[in-house]
DNA sequence: ACAAATATCAACGAAAATCCACAAAAGGAC
DNA sequence: GTCCTTTTGTGGATTTTCGTTGATATTTGT
């Protein structure tokens, strides 16, 4: 038996099970623990699956588990729905800006399709991955240093390239939102990203479930503003979409 | 039996099985090892097969592997040799930048792992993609709009971020380089960043295997510059290395 | 927190496959 | 027949793969 035929059957069978044993591979081919192990290696050096103890997962279940445990694992659910009335203030042609984290990724993935013909700018390499699936569209990345925990990439490079671009639109998705210290994230890196996105856009829409409200983060990026659209999901009570409302801060929720 | 003959049931096999060992081979033909070999070599010179150590498998299997994995396999011995001979002249610690294009996909590859600390530039998708697994290297991606067929950014926004930047080295991937036209290529997109790069390293390496010199393209980046460092493969006859010497250019093969 | 069980890593050597240069054989043209 | 070209086989050096071993690291059960 060659070994690329391990190989191969090794990346299909990582395909059904999203994940195999190094046992469970020699049982399979008579070769040794250590022929295995080097498959393995070579395998995850093209980056085709992800090595872990005793065996290896497939890279796409990897990201998920990343993504998963990374933070705000929960509200999956409100996310998609958040995306959802996000996305129904599109419309085909439009030129627009996404930020990252994994709100915006849930917005990509929401977008990806449903638009015949779309502009979009990003500094997110997971949202810029997910829409370039779509050929139709037009994407731009800004570029700059990559930040690899966020997979974005940050830095006056990055803002520089902001500076040059004009959008109709622009989705920020903050980590916190509040009457004192007005759109605030825990993120300090991409915080003139942010400030420069909102200068850079017509019209500005601000993602932020309703666990967010309400609380603050360590780096303001911009005090509330009353043009802005604001977006969040129905676990916010009335009571409080009323304090806001008297600041002229009007809460959209579908 | 006849040599052709011979070729036509190797792909009808490769056609069932998806893969073949040599040893196999022989035995069905009458003919020895070598023999075999030489014809999965002339076969795999016309793209009908991928030649694996052991034996070959059907080129369908391998594309599918190589879709996930990115990695070019055309000509790959050269490249990486020339890649080989590139990097050699990279020290940890260095600020590089690097083309695109299959050139620059193997230079990343050797590269890859082969230093402790690196910052690299790219517009290339690809090239970050296989350096973005090393998690000490500082990358910087230029942005811009992309090409999707070339894996790269383009357009003015991925120029003036390279304008920002200074890098010791620099390393271009042209398609010609000749004494008339100097460095040329037949992307159009690409000669604003590929001239830039020029401007914004110290030390420029050219790398073009031996079948680009001496060849035009449509687009030219720059004349030939004597300070800059060229590097091909062994390929090139020594006459035509001294025609180019004459006027000042030296080539270097490892 | 410790120890046993299990998995990984690094290094070496053997076996197998490949490559290379050259010789032998086979076929074609004259 | 000779001469020439192309194809094929051979032997030896080189490279690649793979299993073994012993040391190290990680997980798991108590």
């Amino acid at each position: 038996m060659l070994a690329s035929e391990r190989k191969l059957k090794i990346i299909e069978l990582l395909e059904q099970k999203h994940s195999v044993t190094v046992s469970e591979l020699t049982a399979l081919f008579p070769v040794s623990l250590e022929t295995v192990r080097r498959d393995l290696e070579s395998l995850e050096k093209d980056g085709l699956l992800k090595r872990v103890y005793g065996g290896a997962v497939s890279v796409k279940k990897m990201k998920n588990y990343e993504r998963l445990s990374s933070r705000s694992s929960e509200n999956i659910k409100e996310k998609q729905l958040l995306a959802q009335t996000a996305a129904s203030l599109i419309h085909s042609g439009d030129i627009i800006m996404i930020d990252g984290g994994t709100t915006a990724i849930s917005l990509a993935e929401y977008i990806s399709g449903r638009f015949k013909e779309l502009t979009v700018i990003t500094h997110s390499l997971a949202v810029f991955r997910i829409l370039s699936r779509q050929p139709d569209y037009k994407l731009i990345l800004t570029g700059g240093q990559f930040f690899s925990d966020e997979e974005a990439f940050f830095g006056h490079l990055a803002v520089d390239t902001l500076r040059q671009l004009h959008a109709d639109k622009c989705f920020l998705m903050p980590s916190a939102v509040s009457l004192h210290m007005g759109i605030s994230d825990f993120m300090e890196e991409f915080i003139p990203l942010q400030r420069q996105m909102l200068l850079s856009a017509d019209k500005v829409f601000v993602l932020a479930d309703s666990s967010k409200i309400g609380t603050d983060a360590m780096m303001k990026i911009a005090p509330l503003d009353p043009s802005y659209t604001y977006i969040t999901d129905a676990g916010l009570p009335e009571d409080i979409r009323d304090i806001y409302r008297q600041h002229g801060i009007e809460f959209v929720t579908e």
